[in-house]
RNA sequence: GCGAGUGUAGCCAAGUGGUUAAGGCCCCGGUUUGUGGUUCCGGUAUUCGUGGGUUCGAUUCCCAUCAUUCGCCCCA
């Protein structure tokens, strides 16, 4: 009996391996370029750490993970990263660094989800944290590294929703609308945001449902959505954020309905979608998320940050070109042959040849389907002389040199 | 967790209740005892996702299971 892999879960094979190389090297330099310094946090944590950092109202922490209890303590596969990069900053003192603080990470996730196309059970994000900065001039710095990565990797049909779902202070007022405004019709409501009338009625705003949609479609509700509710704090950070944006000359649209499904949002949240990814088309995610901290028993830190999964940026990015070798040495002589192979690797030129020591031909036709740049001939008189011939695959014009001037051919 | 579709080689696939399961790509070998990406010839599935059932006989019909795709839900 032939052992598959799991459900959800996808092998990254030789053949497509330089498309993630080539996200995770685009995403290392424009970070590294704007100072973040990069995180790796186990992919396993403690299981409370998600309860108390994720919430245990959302759906993530209440019927996504993949948890298991080794030695009687629960362990829970990482859901998402921001728990453990905040658990990863308390726990290394890392608030004592001088300010503020950016990282960012790239890794596998793990939820326990019907697979689609998008979603799979274990999937990759990248993301980054800016820890430190209350001012909306971090959400905006933040938002335009995302509207950058993704300019790099050439993605088009992208949009940029922002909304400011408040502080806790305000947020409270505003459920406490939300939920007298709906209270006299609540047992219309779909079974699921009965459950969010209680737990967070923010996110009814949120629900697909259609009647769902119609029951919140009053005069009433409209008002107080598109009150500005918010305190004048948080209002004016969100008016900040605009400027900032508007001076970066990023386009968004401002859209009150926006909540995100995991509880540790304040003010800022954002989402950036892709017009051409059918239903799971959120390619990028995120808030600020300045109470955070102090829940995971840190001191009070004002943060922000955003993710991005890699299998639905991959979707819908351009294909990059696939790596390819610069140099193939043909030749029947396999010492001389491997003596030169390793000659022109040791001065970065990428090099390979024929392990198997097939004919002539058919090493030139393999230097040829691997789309090499130059064939490295070695052959008998060219030895005997102590000469190669380099010949241009591309061309197919060739010249015979000697060995030692063969760098300045290539 | 709910609803629908799919499953034949590494990839794309045709096919039928009955002897040896088309074809294409890729790969390997020959054509070509030192010049490729063209042509031509040949080779690669004890078996049709897996297990069970119906039948004289199943890849084909039925059931289960696994995987996958799409929608819902949720999220990146």
């Amino acid at each position: 009996m032939i052992i598959k892999a799991p459900k959800g879960t996808d092998d990254i094979t030789a053949q497509d391996s330089y498309i993630w190389q080539f996200m995770e090297n685009k995403a290392q330099n424009l970070f590294e370029n704007s100072n973040y310094k990069e995180i790796r946090t186990p992919i396993f944590e403690s299981t409370e750490l998600f309860q108390r950092g994720v919430g245990d109202s959302t759906d993530i922490v209440n019927k996504e993970m993949y948890t298991f209890i080794q030695k009687e303590r629960s362990l829970t596969l990482r859901p998402e990263n921001t728990a453990g990069v905040v658990r990863a900053y308390i726990e290394n003192g890392m608030h004592r660094l001088p300010g503020p603080l950016k990282l960012w990470y790239k890794g596998p996730m793990f939820r326990y989800e019907r697979p689609q196309g998008g979603r799979k059970r274990q999937f990759h994000q990248v993301g980054v944290e800016l820890l430190g900065i209350q001012e909306a001039i971090a959400d905006a710095e933040v938002i335009k590294l995302a509207m950058e990565y993704l300019d790099e990797l050439n993605i088009p049909g992208l949009s940029l929703e922002i909304n400011n779902i408040g502080c806790p202070e305000c947020r409270n007022d505003f459920r406490d609308k939300i939920r007298n405004a709906v209270q006299p019709g609540l047992n219309m409501f779909c079974a699921d945001c009965k459950v969010r009338y209680d737990k967070n009625p923010l996110r009814m705003l949120d629900c697909k449902n259609q009647t769902c949609k119609e029951l919140l479609d009053t005069e009433e509700l409209k008002e107080i959505i598109n009150s500005d509710y918010i305190c004048q704090e948080c209002s004016d950070h969100f008016d900040s954020l605009k400027n900032y944006l508007d001076i970066l000359n990023i386009e968004y649209t401002i859209n009150k309905k926006l909540v995100r499904g995991l509880d540790y949002y304040t003010k800022t949240v954002f989402e950036i979608t892709s017009n051409n990814l059918g239903a799971q088309n959120a390619v990028c995610g995120g808030g600020r998320y300045d109470g955070l901290v102090k829940i995971l028993g840190g001191k009070d830190t004002p943060a922000v940050g955003w993710a991005m999964g890699m299998e639905r940026l991959m979707a819908i990015m351009p294909a990059p070109k696939p790596n390819k070798i610069k140099a193939f040495v043909v030749s029947n002589n396999i010492d001389k042959a491997l003596e030169l192979v390793f000659k022109l690797r040791s001065r970065g030129i990428s090099t390979d040849f024929d392990l198997a020591n097939r004919k002539f031909v058919k090493q030139l036709d393999k230097a040829s389907k691997l789309n090499a740049d130059y064939a490295v001939i070695l052959g008998e008189d060219e030895i005997n002389f102590g000469k190669v011939t380099v010949k241009n695959l591309k061309t197919s014009e060739q010249q015979t040199i000697s060995e030692d001037k063969i760098f300045g051919h290539l």
